[in-house]
DNA sequence: GTCTATACTTCGATAGAC
DNA sequence: GTCTATCGAAGTATAGAC
């Protein structure tokens, strides 16, 4: 590729060592918070020299921005296998629970205070994925015989995303206080529309 | 005051200038998030100098723990005032709902991942908070007859918290998707324990 | 594609005068 | 209590050699 948008030589996407420094960047995120990840520290970190975060990313937004489509991306994918699955419902819960998952959007989320850029992609993504979650929620509570008037289908993947960021921040605080009584009503609701939990 | 540590003069924490800086800080953290709070920044933010700011704080740590301990106080008596109300449900969702509130949280705990002293506070913080928020709610169950072993009430606040977290992210970034069927349920459950809302 | 060298900015923090 | 002056470290980013 070597694209160069204005003036200056941008490594390849398809680039070994570009990959290296996204999955570095995302270590450091998850580990130390976004802020840690500087030039400096993300090529010390990939092994490599600071000017070579430069090369592949002109900008560290376009590093950020790269990272999160990456990742979007793969999560999209996800939510298709999981979504097709037998039992969706237990799928979406499995999905939602994943810690690095809800640790990275929360310092995405994070970000977008200074990153305006960063705020539409993940506003969007949100909206795409709750709308993709509901569908199939939708499914479910109909074949249940629950009303959408009852309980809207929507509310379900909103419940979820609260409580599965709530429990990650907490547990990544180190508490974990009504944790395993939230599970159990989660695992109690789970029974009640998709039985045959594994043991 | 006029303590000093370790050889260092530090300002009186009963300083009205110590407060602005305060003030100026918590503004800045919820309008560009905790990385936009540095000693130049808030200096600029408050009208004064940067070096004001390591007169009355060693180092910035000290500022985002004084900065944390000062809401926590705060909100521990308002947390007292809606457990004593005459409908604590509808007071503590309320309290919950406070946008700067999820938001300064939010910002504290992606604090948190490279200023270690932070977490342990705002984990006992939260520990604390969810344990008289469940005193409340344990007796509201009770007197609708609901057993615990059917609604364990520490959920409640567990859910209320998740809920309020990611309505507070999401609107922020600007999407609202299922934000009022979530509410719909929210005020639909307030009715049911404690009746008579305002219309 | 990776390196050296480098310019410029911002940051945290301290010393000492007033 | 607030100011001037100042350090050294770390940050982003670019130019150009190899």
């Amino acid at each position: 590729m070597t694209a160069k948008t204005s003036g200056r030589r941008i490594g390849a996407e398809s680039s070994r060592t570009r990959a290296q420094l996204l999955d570095a960047a995302q270590k450091l995120m998850l580990e130390e918070g976004y802020a840690a990840v500087t030039s400096r520290k993300l090529a010390a970190k990939a092994g490599l020299k600071p000017q070579l975060v430069h090369y592949y990313f002109r900008t560290m937004d376009d590093l950020f921005l790269a990272l999160f489509r990456r990742g979007a991306d793969r999560n999209r994918r996800r939510l298709d296998r999981a979504l097709a699955s037998a039992q969706p419902l237990r799928a979406l819960w499995k999905f939602a629970s994943d810690r690095n998952g809800t640790a990275l959007m929360l310092e995405f989320a994070a970000l977008s205070n200074h990153r305006k850029e960063i705020g539409a992609e993940l506003a969007a993504y949100s909206a795409d994925f709750r709308r993709r979650q509901t569908e199939v929620v939708a499914k479910v509570l109909t074949d249940a015989g629950i009303d959408h008037d009852e309980l809207a289908p929507i509310v379900v993947p909103v419940l979820m995303t609260g409580l599965t960021q709530v429990l990650g921040i907490e547990a990544s605080l180190g508490t974990t206080l009504g944790h395993g009584e939230a599970l159990a009503l989660v695992e109690r609701l789970l029974d009640r529309f998709e039985p045959s939990a594994p043991a």
